[in-house]
DNA sequence: CTGTTAGCGCCTTCAT
DNA sequence: ATGAAGGCGCTAACAG
């Protein structure tokens, strides 16, 4: 009965008649053109708000081909360093009107190029990827549409996508530089799942050989994998604690996984960090929280998300000056690692 | 010169030339139109292959007016609970090829609003929000366009707007009775900040009722206010303990504010639970990081996300049995907590 | 400064 | 089971 009350959205022919107006001029207005009158232009602004006026994304991008839409792959937002990432790429790119759509690989190549198709689909103007091991194809089908693309948490760029992170091997030498300068000999790690996580692997990769630089045979240094989280570094220190020689030092390849590792040693009596010490990996908000606070290494979660947003909304030219950056690594010293007891 | 290479996107209509057949053929084979042939089925989607063609979703929703897009807004991605809650949303929704787009509105339902704009102006299906609080202009907005929301964290449904998440109010008289039920007297709260956070201001009116009808004075209850930090925890928890009667049992709003609340404690040499019992709120993972183990109360954060996605994937008929969803509450007691010293 | 004219790529009747 | 034609809502030339 009541059309009037059923009448649905207003498109921008209504908006001209309304204005009294052409709808190229709405057009004009709302893309901002500074050549409308000024009368006009508020005429209407005025006619929009009344009707209430949104206008149709999907004609807009069909016309223009520009969607204003980017998209992020990451392994999972369950994960305080991934979230934390997304959180500030995505505040950046919406100071700037852009929207983020955010899909999850769990860490699986196949699953990302699925979800890259699905971005691609959705016309999204660039994309942020963790780490630099991907399908090629996922690669090839955003180079062949020219699709720029992002990634972080590494400083591999290659030749087409840019790198914004820092650099993995790089990590694992440092904590194993610094756990050595400690005078430990028995020394171990946790690392994440390596397996489609080339970020954990460089680490565990740095970290073997800065010991083996050293002297320490790489068949004496004991590695296991586990999963993110506390339980999978309690079931890996259990496992490098059953050994004849125990490690007196460990380095875990993240927070989480050392959070763990604490924990397992209260439960055992073992004190921390004076029968082991353990090294994080993360530098997350739980560092403070273990008992005693976690020694670890930064990664600058926050400033790859809103410096990898920098380079998505940037013009090609810019680009080119932004292909890659290696932001600095920070140890953050504090209480569970100790020089060896001697 | 190599116009070969150089080749960007085939369209629709190219997959139909290859393919030997129409437009409205291919369009009906994307399309999973049952009636094709089998034979120019094969050679379509070979053609489409062959090509690497990806369909233009802009071109597809406008003509289609469905979008495959959903929206969300969240306080922030940094904070574990709407993180976890989001993580298993876009899960659920990417089994159905339904993509999300996530905005943060920093607890602001002016910000919100902004979003929900933006989010309309993106054809987004239907939108997930936080909690009950929002600007009319919001809800109106959304129903004028029929686009189906559902609050979370929340129970309290509109007339319109579903909910999916529990009672918070319920949550607030559950931990009060706790404490009541240990002996404690003297009872205080760390609540987050309750502007335009109608969730944490119903924990905390559910937590005084509880304690002012088993004879409290209200005003004998100490409140105090913290953002979601371990920083915001220490002091809320410095705050309380400087009164000359201390607290001897406090409910903080979430596990990151007890977790720094507990810090507190060891700072100052305050034995948890002996001097003071601490119950947090979320069970987030680093409720088994502090020391003690943190006693707290559950929030189904994984299941919303879930749940959620079910409702914005529901024809508006299965929606109408999905209106209100009330998830329970469950008090998870671990070493925080102890009945009052006598 | 403003209006007119064409489509952007796809889906969807309507024929056949 | 398949093809032809029209238009979704908007913007980008091109006129004036």
């Amino acid at each position: 009965m009541n059309t009037e009350t059923d009448r649905l959205d207003a498109k921008l022919v209504d908006v001209a008649k309304r204005a009294g107006c052409s709808p190229a001029t709405v057009s004009r207005v709302l893309n901002n053109n500074p050549k409308v009158g000024l009368g006009v232009r508020e005429r209407v602004l005025k006619a929009a708000t009344d009707l209430g006026y949104v206008p149709n994304g999907s004609a807009r991008a069909l016309r223009s081909t520009r969607t204003r839409l980017v998209g992020a792959i990451i392994p999972t937002l369950d994960h305080a360093i991934y979230a934390t990432m997304v959180n500030s790429l995505q505040t950046r790119l919406s100071e700037r009107d852009v929207s983020i759509i955010i899909s999850t690989s769990f860490y699986d190549v196949d699953m990302e190029l699925e979800q890259a198709r699905l971005l691609v689909e959705r016309g999204v103007e660039a994309i942020a990827l963790v780490g630099s091991t991907h399908r090629p194809e996922t690669l090839a089908m955003l180079e062949q549409r020219n699709i720029p693309y992002v990634y972080t948490y590494t400083s591999d760029a290659t030749a087409v996508g840019a790198a914004i992170g820092f650099d993995n091997v790089k990590a694992g030498r440092m904590a194993a530089r610094y756990l050595l300068d400690l005078g430990h000999k028995r020394i171990a790690m946790i690392a994440g799942i390596t397996r489609d996580n080339d970020r954990a692997a460089s680490r565990r990769n740095g970290f073997l050989e800065e010991l083996v630089k050293s002297g320490l045979g790489k068949t004496d240094i004991p590695v296991v994998e586990s999963a993110y989280k506390i339980e999978g570094g309690r079931a890996g220190m259990q496992a490098l604690m059953a050994a004849e020689q125990p490690p007196s030092a460990i380095f875990c390849g993240s927070d989480i996984i050392a959070a763990g590792a604490i924990k397992y040693c209260h439960d055992k009596g073992l004190s921390v960090p004076r029968d082991v010490s353990i090294l994080g990996f993360d530098n997350l908000e739980i560092a403070e929280l273990t008992t005693p606070d976690l020694t670890t290494v930064e990664v600058p979660a926050r400033e790859m998300g809103t410096i990898a947003g920098d380079y998505l909304l940037a013009t090609p030219a810019q680009r080119e000056h932004m292909r890659q950056r290696e932001l600095p690594l920070r140890l953050v010293v504090r209480a569970s690692t100790a020089p060896i007891a001697r």
